[in-house]
DNA sequence: ATCGTGGCATA
DNA sequence: GTATGCCACGATG
């Protein structure tokens, strides 16, 4: 095992000891390399390309690989770099926008094609196996200064790879800069030659010089000539400002004087920090070969032939075989030598079918190749040996990261321990919050087993969650990252094995890891049950993890970890294989910390004005049953339909009773409705029945919300935090739990009143902000309905036009009820319509509401057409896609039962409407903070998503400005990936409580 | 205690 | 007719 081969060459484990570090000393060769001068050399330098089989845009990522890779080759050979790291930008905002907020604001940004692009450059320079490093707040000039600085410190000497003229500063013995795309190096001459002046004045002359592109003011009127002019006579900006009433220019002078403060400013913003506290130790840049597997799998996953072919050879590695292809893929980039065309040649006649592509295959093989073996499983309580796991998470680059807590909301939830895995079967578990065998509230503390402290773990594992060139992967991650997130830490970067799984399965099957378990790895995980059975605590609720002893703990939690890396080694190849990586990460991944974001925030809920609902409820449930009890003439449990259904039907002998299909009497409201309308019926069973409706109604909205909400509200922050399920729906919804927020009453007025306590902080507005008929919109889009896209175009009421349509009314005085029916309609429509179905919705006649669908196909031709189509793709492929090309899938489509496939063909045409909505607002709010941080709205906070609505929490002067920014990035969401036929619009207001803001 | 069923809240 | 989650009941273990 190399666990064990790893552990033989490090006798002892010390706190000292990082074995795969290396110290930087006198000697030591440093190379700096500045990612994101690379990223836009490669993306502008080059002609742009895409992927061939799914036209992801790829150009930045395959000239980064390529300038990489010449660059590694190249100095292996004659530089022989002892140290090297690789450093990004990390966002926008640093802290020279507090220094100056216009620094950089004008800068466009980046790209559209350029954006999925960043993620995928990082993991290409993780698959080289070299140190990937940024930091939230700093630019990668600063991390690089900082960098340097402690290389020199010690004697070594630093190679910065920039062209970047703000590098120059740093430039000094033992600091050089080597511009890679002319192959020169930038010593202390050259920057001369640049500035005017040596080095370490070069900051004083950017700072009277300015800079138009990064928004640096410097002085008005002087450029680099004149201020290296002034800074060679007056020795530095401080001198020469002090002696600026002596320049004998009027003009210069003037200047000088009065755009002083804005020099030193400037000087503040061009002079880079190199204190940094990094993330990311120095001796982790030490030089490592390429992860050779990992690397030739990302390219191949890339779709990069010759580039393959070519580091494959280069390494001495065997050439993969290409992924599976599918049919649009024939499009090769040509090849560029005769020996390549040999290779490429070989590789199109190789048979190439819908089999799992060779690093799928490879990635599922490791991942099965043993089975689950508990017993392997390390339990960590020293920090020794936890140093030892975080070491090696670094070397691997990526490590599977799963919390034990005490309970299953993350908000709630105590941090009990946390498991590790760096590879297949290599897994451990770091024991921190056990409470110990007889976990009561008086022996408890002495039983306490041997463990870490977990404030001294956590300091221990931040850098490593934090690191920006280590992978932290989980399932359903989400949860951990809010657990970290209410001890201080990000995680990032991640990938989540649930989201994967969604991205490439959605539809068939769950995505919980034990079903990812079993399907994937046919291993059936350590249940809760089972593991806590031999924990000790007679009742039920003190069971948590705390209480379970430390041998179980460990084979649950680092079993949970080992099977994670295994799904996640088997899923991940697959996104390539499979070309769902645009899904992945544009509505997928992305959407995780913009979630942790919204459940962390929580909505503020009136406890009081609950506490009024419920007991007006209850005065009225309490009066509607003796009522029903004195009609009835003895009691009975009004809550059991099926006593209901017995008296009604049974013993009152009521007309128009249906049955369920287990055989009881059906007493669904609709159904009461009706049979209330029923001319036959006497007062009283009228009465019964409509006082019954009543009470339902009493009933429900008091056990489900009014009685139910408070239980909630969370003691620290006094609001309700519900759970967002990514993963849960079939369509790319989100679905709402604990408690379920996207069913608060609306229809009635009772049922509203809930709404009024949903409420804003004090100083505090709510907004809610929702999509207008979504869903039809997107119809006339993707089934092209020239008179739908006309009506909203015009901003035409869609219903009443439809009505006018079909029944040849006009819109103008249209009786209520023949727009309601054209509402149905349009709603059946969306739904995969049947007769039977709109019958019931209308209280109609199978044949009269089949003649209205007939006359609807007639009026509308393109609905049938694209119903057929839609019906024809899923039999043919056993999946329908979404606009932004997510993937639903019903395996049993071809089944031969025919109500079924009715059901799955209907659940098949509804998909892609509903799961295309749902995409463009996955992607607002995936855009949501980016925008509220540009628009200055750090007040503004995203609290809930409703499928076609999105409610904040702003403070009171500026909301108008959020409903300003909100509605644009909703109602833009689609674009630039989709430029919808019908425009989209948006309806949104501020108010104290949900109520009145919706 | 846990499960299936009926019923009902939302988009 | 689509997509969810939660409640009470009543039968099961």
């Amino acid at each position: 095992m190399t666990t064990k081969s790893k552990k033989d060459q490090v006798p002892e484990q010390t706190s000292a000891d990082f074995s795969g570090l290396v110290p930087v000393s006198k000697g030591s060769r440093v190379y700096l390399i500045d990612g994101s001068g690379y990223i836009f050399r490669a993306f502008h330098a080059l002609p742009p390309l895409t992927r061939p089989s799914d036209g992801l845009p790829v150009g930045a990522v395959h000239g980064f690989c390529q300038m990489l890779w010449k660059f590694l080759r190249e100095t292996k050979a004659s530089e022989a770099p002892t140290h090297m790291g690789v450093i990004f930008d990390a966002g926008r905002e640093t802290f020279r926008n507090e220094i100056y907020p216009k620094y950089k604001a004008q800068r466009p940004p980046p790209p559209e094609e350029l954006i999925p692009q960043f993620p995928l450059i990082r993991d290409a320079v993780r698959a080289f196996n070299v140190a990937c490093i940024e930091l939230d707040g700093y630019e990668a000039d600063d991390l690089i200064a900082t960098y340097a600085r402690m290389a020199v410190d010690v004697g070594g000497d630093v190679t910065i790879v920039s062209s970047d003229k703000d590098l120059m500063q740093l430039v000094r013995p033992g600091v050089t800069m080597f511009d890679g795309m002319k192959s020169k190096r930038i010593g202390r001459d050259e920057v001369i030659e640049k500035f005017g002046v040596p080095p370490e004045k070069v900051v004083d002359v950017q700072s009277l010089a300015g800079d138009s592109i990064d928004n640096v003011p410097g002085v008005p009127g002087i450029g680099i000539k004149t201020a290296a002019e002034l800074i060679a006579a007056y020795g530095d900006l401080d001198s020469l400002l002090a002696h600026a009433g002596e320049i004998k220019q009027p003009k210069r002078r003037e200047k000088l004087i009065e755009f002083a403060e804005q020099a030193r400013i400037s000087r503040s913003l061009v002079l880079l920090k190199d204190d940094v506290v990094l993330a990311t130790a120095i001796e982790a840049l030490g030089v490592r070969d390429p992860h050779v597997d990992a690397l030739l799998a990302f390219l191949r996953a890339m779709e990069f032939n010759t580039l393959t072919k070519r580091i494959a050879v280069g390494l001495g590695a065997e050439v993969p075989p290409p992924l599976a292809v599918s049919v649009g893929a024939s499009v090769k980039a040509p090849p560029q030598q005769a020996k390549t065309r040999d290779l490429e040649t070989i590789e199109e006649a190789a048979p190439v079918e819908a089999s799992p592509a060779a690093a799928v295959a490879a990635g599922a093989a490791i991942a099965r190749a043993e089975g689950v073996d508990r017993s392997k499983y390390e339990a960590v309580t020293t920090r020794a040996r936890l140093e030892d796991w975080i070491c090696r998470a670094r070397e691997a680059g990526r490590v599977a990261f799963d919390t034990e807590t005490t309970d299953l909301n993350a908000v709630d939830a105590e941090l009990v321990g946390l498991s590790l895995a760096i590879a297949s079967g290599e897994a451990c578990y770091v024991p921190l919050g056990h409470t110990g065998p007889s976990g009561d509230l008086f022996g408890g503390e002495d039983n306490r087993p041997q463990q870490l402290d977990a404030e001294e773990a956590l300091a221990l594992l931040r850098p490593l969650l934090e690191d920006p060139s280590v992978l932290k992967i989980g399932q359903n991650i989400k949860y951990d990252m809010l657990v970290m997130k209410r001890r201080g830490i990000e995680i990032a970067p991640f990938d989540d094995t649930m989201l994967l799984s969604y991205a490439l399965d959605g539809g068939r099957g769950q995505h919980g890891m034990d079903a990812l378990a079993e399907r994937h790895l046919g291993h059936m995980c350590m249940t809760f049950a089972q593991a806590m059975g031999h924990a000790p605590g007679a009742k039920k609720s003190d069971k948590t993890f705390a209480a379970m002893p430390l041998d179980k703990a460990t084979e649950y939690a680092a079993e949970d970890a080992d099977v994670t890396m295994r799904l996640w080694m088997t899923l991940k190849p697959r996104l390539a294989a499979e070309h769902m990586t645009t899904v992945y990460e544009t509505l997928e991944r992305p959407l995780v910390p913009v979630i942790v974001g919204m459940e962390h925030a929580g909505i503020k809920v009136d406890r009081d004005i609950l506490s009024r609902l419920s007991n007006t409820f209850a005065q009225r449930t309490v009066r509607l049953e003796e009522e029903i009890n004195g009609l009835v003439g003895h009691k009975f449990n009004l809550g059991s339909p099926k006593q209901l259904g017995e008296l009604l039907f049974d013993r009152l002998k009521l007309p128009g009773g249906k049955k369920t299909k287990s055989g009881q009497w059906e007493t669904r409201a609709n159904l009461l409705d009706d049979l209330a309308a029923n001319e036959e019926l006497d007062g009283d069973a009228r009465r019964l029945i409509n006082t019954m409706l009543e009470w339902r109604q009493m009933t429900k909205l008091k056990s489900t919300y009014t009685d139910a909400l408070p239980a909630y509200i969370n003691a620290e922050t006094g609001r309700i935090h519900t759970s967002y399920a990514l993963g849960a729906t079939t369509t790319g919804r989100l679905a709402s739990s604990d408690p379920n927020l996207q069913n608060i009453p609306i229809r009635t007025k009772e049922g509203r009143e809930i709404r009024t306590a949903f409420i804003a902080d004090k100083g505090m507005k709510l907004v809610s902000a929702d999509y207008s008929q979504i869903e039809l919109r997107v119809l006339a889009h993707v089934a092209d309905i020239p008179q739908l896209k006309k009506a909203f175009a015009e901003g035409l009421d869609i219903h009443a036009m439809t009505a006018s349509e079909m029944f040849g009314v006009p819109i103008k005085d249209m009786p209520a009820e023949v727009r309601r029916r054209a509402k149905a309609i349009n709603f059946g429509i969306i739904y995969g319509i049947s007769a039977f179905g709109l019958a019931n919705q209308l209280g109609i006649s199978r044949e009269e509401a089949g003649d209205y669908i007939k006359t609807y196909f007639q009026r509308f031709p393109g609905i049938r057409d694209y119903m057929d189509a839609t019906k024809k793709q899923v039999h043919a492929h056993g999946h329908v896609e979404t606009i932004f090309g997510r993937r639903i899938h019903y395996p049993e489509i071809n089944t031969k039962n025919p109500s079924m496939r009715g059901f799955l063909e209907r659940a098949a045409i509804n998909a892609p409407i509903q799961g295309s909505a749902a995409d463009i607002i996955r992607r607002a709010m995936i855009r949501m903070p980016a925008a509220l941080k540009i628009a200055k709205l750090p007040s503004a906070k995203m609290l809930l998503q409703v499928h076609d609505e999105l409610v904040f929490e702003v403070a009171d002067s500026d909301a108008s400005a959020l409903i300003k920014t909100a509605c644009r990035v909703m109602e833009t969401a689609a674009e630039p990936a989709v430029k919808l036929s019908v425009p989209i619009h948006v309806d949104a207001k501020a108010a104290d409580n949900w109520d009145e803001a919706h």
